[in-house]
DNA sequence: GATGACCTGTGA
DNA sequence: TCACAGGTCATC
């Protein structure tokens, strides 16, 4: 389930791996996947002789800035345009073979290559492949960056009463929201909630400065933790995160319903 | 601001 | 056989 760490992980692999190569050809099989218009052939056309210059990414959306290309183009141009990917809610990014966070993974047979929805093949033979069995992720040129709130690494208690302070829908809703903060999906915020002690079906404009500073730490903590652990799923409420589970904190009966749309486990007791 | 559709693999 | 998972977007 790619959150924000998981995107960060695939950043941090394309950085290392994928810049400064020449791009030959571009498969992309599925238009489904390919947003705004945009389309196989041009896409191709777009990328190829270019290089990747940079990995950059705000909240789940993957930025990869290419450089101008030696092909006949216009002159003049300092760079050539960004390549926006989305990995949605199963997509993982591999460059020649390898997976972010999951060397060996790959190696079995869990590899299907009619889930390969977007492909780079550099000159050098190696290639960048966004694999994605349910096709919920894209691909686009350009990508508005600024749709985006500010990134979930970045917040602190200024920053997170600037963007949801005022908000009269749950808090959960308004940190799942990435026009207000870009990065948290469902299982991070379950976690940073539990962590902080804070009813998730609670307005966000109820928060007090106290429990506004502790969520901003909350935040922060709780990326730095997990990312260093590996993922969005190494979080402490994960294993009590099913019907029947209860609290690792305190042992109370963990509740289950239905916040900002998305199935929501807390803790009622130490959660208020 | 809230809800449902999109899509398909997984597990009960 | 079917509910469920979930990021995002259109629509209510």
């Amino acid at each position: 389930m790619p959150e924000i760490l998981e995107v960060e992980e695939a950043r941090h692999l394309i950085e290392t791996r994928a810049l400064d190569r020449t791009i030959a050809t571009v498969d992309a099989p599925d238009a489904w996947y390919l947003k705004r218009g945009l389309t196989g052939d041009v896409i191709g056309r777009v990328l190829s002789g270019r290089r990747f210059t940079a990995a950059r990414r705000r909240g789940k959306l993957l930025l990869l800035d290419t450089d101008p290309g030696s092909d006949a183009r216009p002159a003049g141009d300092a760079q050539g345009p960004t390549l926006g990917l989305h990995l949605g809610m199963t997509g993982r990014v591999l460059v020649d073979g390898t997976a972010a966070g999951e060397p060996l993974l790959y190696a079995s047979n869990r590899e299907n290559p009619a889930w390969h929805r977007f492909t780079i093949q550099f000159r050098d033979g190696g290639r960048l492949i966004l694999r994605d069995p349910r096709r919920l992720g894209a691909v686009e040129l350009d990508p508005d960056e600024d749709r985006l709130g500010v990134d979930a690494f970045t917040v602190n208690a200024a920053r997170l009463r600037a963007a949801i302070g005022n908000r009269r829908t749950a808090i959960k809703a308004a940190l799942m929201n990435q026009a207000a903060i870009a990065g948290l999906g469902n299982l991070l915020v379950d976690e940073i909630l539990w962590r902080a002690g804070i009813d998730p079906a609670r307005s966000a404009a109820a928060l007090d400065r106290t429990e506004q500073g502790r969520l901003a730490r909350t935040i922060s903590t709780t990326l730095r933790v997990l990312g260093r652990r590996g993922g969005s799923h190494t979080g402490d409420l994960m294993p009590a995160r099913h019907p029947g589970g209860f609290c690792p904190r305190d042992g109370a009966p963990l509740r289950r319903d239905t916040v900002g749309g998305r199935t929501t486990y807390w803790c009622p007791v130490h959660q208020r």
